[in-house]
DNA sequence: ACGGCTGATACT
DNA sequence: TAGTATCAG
């Protein structure tokens, strides 16, 4: 077969193709579509089936997955074929989807903090000693110098020197990211009210909000409203020429008329209820934002970029052609990378309109059935993907590179940056625990490395994973572990075995540990603590994991791996780099005296190491038993709308600079945390946290873990009705923030001794969560 | 082997 | 499933 890599030399006509959708396309009944030379998805997609598709996508799609796809190319002969998006067929074409997307979102955050930026030209940088930092966001000011994303700060300076560098919060000698992610919950809980919404980053977010146009036509049409609000007037409208003077008046007339097409009349009503989302998003968080209006995602996303900051723009149906005709490949949401490389090399398409010659068919044999299928669709302005309603990350991770010479070169080195990140990420789990009662299931670790002395050998570093125990000292120990199954694979069992290396032949440069596979816990039955039974053991599948040679990790399960794993890398110092635990030495080069080394020097020091208890009291969760409890995938994200209370990160209240934090319901977590003595059945959950308490962000939950310093482990054994608790702490009030299921259960334990309550409403919660209230 | 860090997804 | 790869910003 020679199609893979041959020119296309012959095609099947356009219009071959296109009798052939409207054909199929008349039994969706829709009318506009067909003059612009669109169909409906449906059809296309009963098309691309009928190119023996493997699957039945019909059925897989609409009952399974959503949200755009990949898969790897089958043919891969001539070039090579990276990974791919997959189509998915359009439901329906009169859906309103927005994207909403926040202005340079880290620069917002940091003149909030700060208002005296505000105005000014400001940049926020991480590491600022090398060359000035890295500038990860950049403000409209600066932009107007020429101030680029991805420059350094040194340089940033040259172009505008009033520039105004903020550097990202860092902690634990690593950037953390958590004032953006909470900023983010803030305008997610706002946004995520008039419909589904799905949160795309930490800045952006898809909505669906075809219900609400949909009754706001009904009840509400444009026409019927005596005014257009201010702000939806300022929308811009593809396709409507605007030629100075009565722009407003030409907008005003689309919303009223909405050109008498029933779709582009639910985009206007979208547009209504997009621009007031987005005056409450400033009025309750201060943020500006952008975003675009349309029929679906890919098009929406196209459009929030489209005038920015902060104004929106619709995307009519009629406006779509002539929008992609001239719109660079690479300005597609999948075609920045390879693929669309691929596509502009191979086959010349350099627009999205240029990719309108290729059939289908064409399009498949080069790049799959699949994603030819998808491609053909995006030329067109067809996208099937759903919003999905998901307001919260499927994982969590953190990670840091150690680029040239910061390279770490030793075990000793690799252990301490890994428990910086296994510390932070502990942190957020709590907290994830904590706010949204979830806990995440598997522990992977990331690392990249070369090789010192093997040139020859291109390897990557073998990502490893396990399941996670919670605990701090768990995690750290299950990372390293990890860590160390992937360095003997890594460096290969050859040189393991020889103990005699005294050269290290390999140097770690970026490591990254991440908790993913993350499940509501269900309320109901016994609850949370149910789910943390029997993790004293090690995690098994660590030892298959590094069994393959050398020294088999002690099947008692305790730490002891790690000594065993050390024995197997002889640390020499040799090196450059940091020497022992607890005394750090930077390695810097001449130029770069790396703040982070610094940060982390202070930090390690101050660090109290000793895990203060045993293995016994971790917390951690048995794979069994969780999976016993929970249903199917679709019961891992349920109730959302309550979801938006409760599972949410801080919520605006005011508008004013003191801002407060929702508490929402108080989780059985936190219900805990405000005892001051209870007994565990087994193994003490809070008690592990305090673990992390040296840890030097985290305030609350520091707090938290405080607060659980009287709670003791109980014995041994896994019978949730054994736990005790003082009810004459239990604070009645709280007990109500509980969700309902929780509730019960926890006046189910609360039976024997029942009593009124000592504790002051909100004394012990409320402050807890309080944000550092800066500025 | 410098853009750092984080997240999603799909396939094998 | 675990592990890899791609993409985005």
């Amino acid at each position: 077969m020679d199609e893979g890599s041959k020119k296309f030399t012959a095609f099947s006509t356009p219009q071959g193709h296109y009798s052939l959708k409207c054909h199929a396309y008349g039994a969706s009944a829709k009318g506009p579509l067909l003059s612009l030379g669109f169909v409906a998805s449906f059809a296309n997609f009963v098309h691309s089936r009928d190119r023996k598709t493997k699957r039945s996508r019909i059925e897989g799609d609409c009952g399974g997955k959503r949200g755009a796809g990949f898969h790897s190319s089958p043919e891969t002969r001539g070039t090579e074929i990276p990974k791919m998006p997959v189509a998915r067929p359009e439901i329906s074409d009169s859906r309103v989807i927005a994207h909403v997307d926040m202005d340079c979102f880290y620069v917002q955050v940091e003149q909030r903090k700060q208002p005296s930026l505000r105005g000014q030209p400001t940049a926020v940088v991480q590491y600022n000693s090398w060359k000035g930092g890295g500038l990860i966001a950049v403000g409209y000011e600066a932009r107007a110098y020429g101030v680029k994303r991805s420059m350094r700060g040194d340089e940033a300076k040259k172009v505008c020197p009033a520039i105004q560098l903020v550097q990202v919060p860092v902690g634990r000698g690593k950037a953390d990211l958590t004032v953006y992610r909470d900023a983010g919950s803030e305008v997610v809980s706002i946004l995520s009210s008039k419909g589904r919404c799905e949160r795309a980053s930490i800045d952006e977010v898809y909505l669906d909000l075809t219900e609400a146009a949909e009754t706001m036509l009904a009840e509400n049409p444009p026409e019927s409203l005596e005014a257009i609000g201010e702000e939806a007037l300022k929308s811009h409208i593809l396709g409507l020429h605007l030629d100075g003077a009565d722009n407003r008046d030409r907008v005003r007339e689309w919303f009223l008329m909405s050109n008498a097409d029933r779709r582009d009349k639910l985009l206007a009503c979208g547009a209504l209820i997009v621009a007031e989302l987005r005056l409450e998003v400033l009025k309750e968080t201060e943020f500006t934002c952008s975003a675009g209006i349309a029929h679906n995602k890919m098009l929406a996303k196209l459009a929030s970029g489209m005038n920015k900051p902060a104004q929106q723009t619709v995307v009519p149906s009629s406006s779509v052609k002539e929008l992609l005709k001239s719109l660079a490949i690479k300005k597609m949401k999948q075609l920045g990378g390879k693929l669309g490389t691929s596509l502009q090399v191979d086959l010349g398409v350099n627009t999205v309109g240029d990719l309108l010659q290729f059939s289908e068919e064409k399009l498949q044999d080069r790049y799959g059935i699949n994603t030819g299928t998808w491609l053909w669709n995006i030329a067109r302005g067809i996208c099937g993907d759903e919003v999905e309603g998901r307001l919260l990350p499927k994982s969590h991770g953190s990670g840091k590179t150690f680029p040239g010479r910061q390279a770490l070169k030793k075990i000793s080195t690799v252990q301490k940056w890994l428990n910086e990140l296994c510390s932070e990420l502990s942190e957020r789990l709590l907290r994830d625990l904590e706010q949204n009662k979830r806990i995440a299931r598997t522990l992977t670790l990331h690392a990249s490395a070369y090789k010192l002395n093997d040139s020859e050998s291109v390897k990557k570093f073998p990502s490893k994973s396990c399941s996670l125990r919670y605990g701090i000292a768990k995690i750290q120990e299950d990372a390293l572990n990890l860590f160390h199954a992937g360095l003997r694979e890594y460096v290969g069992v050859y040189h393991v075995r020889m103990k005699e290396t005294k050269q290290h032949e390999w140097a770690i440069t970026g490591l990254s540990v991440s908790a993913s596979k993350i499940v509501v816990i269900p309320s109901g039955t016994n609850s949370i603590m149910k789910y943390f039974h029997h993790q004293n053991q090690t995690c098994a599948e660590l030892n298959d994991v590094c069994t393959q040679d050398a020294a088999p990790f002690s099947s008692s399960g305790t730490r002891s791996s790690v000594g065993l794993n050390l024995a197997n890398y002889p640390e020499n110092d040799v090196f450059e780099e940091e020497t022992r635990f607890g005394s750090v030495v930077p390695c810097l080069g001449p130029d770069g005296d790396e703040i982070e080394d610094d940060v982390y020097t202070n930090e390690a020091v101050g660090k109290k190491d000793p895990p203060f208890f045993g293995e016994e009291q971790s917390l951690g969760l048995q794979e069994d038993t969780l999976s016993s409890c929970l249903g199917s995938e679709t019961d891992l994200e349920p109730k959302l709308a309550q979801s938006k209370m409760d599972f949410l990160g801080p919520r605006l209240q005011s508008e004013k600079k003191k801002r407060k934090v929702e508490k929402g319901s108080s989780s059985i977590l936190r219900f805990f945390g405000t005892q001051d003595s209870c007994s565990f059945p087994e193994h003490a959950i809070l008690k592990t946290f305090q673990e992390s308490g040296a840890s030097s962000s985290g305030k609350s939950l520091q707090k938290i873990q405080q607060t659980m310093t009287g709670i003791t482990p109980g014995m041994c054994n896994s019978r949730t009705d054994a736990w005790s608790y003082k009810s004459d702490e239990i604070d009645p009030s709280v007990l109500n923030e509980l969700p309902p299921e929780v509730q019960a259960e926890v006046r189910a334990w609360m039976q024997p001794q029942k009593r009124a309550n000592i504790v002051k409403k909100g004394s012990s919660i409320d402050h807890y969560f309080s944000p550092t209230t800066n500025s």
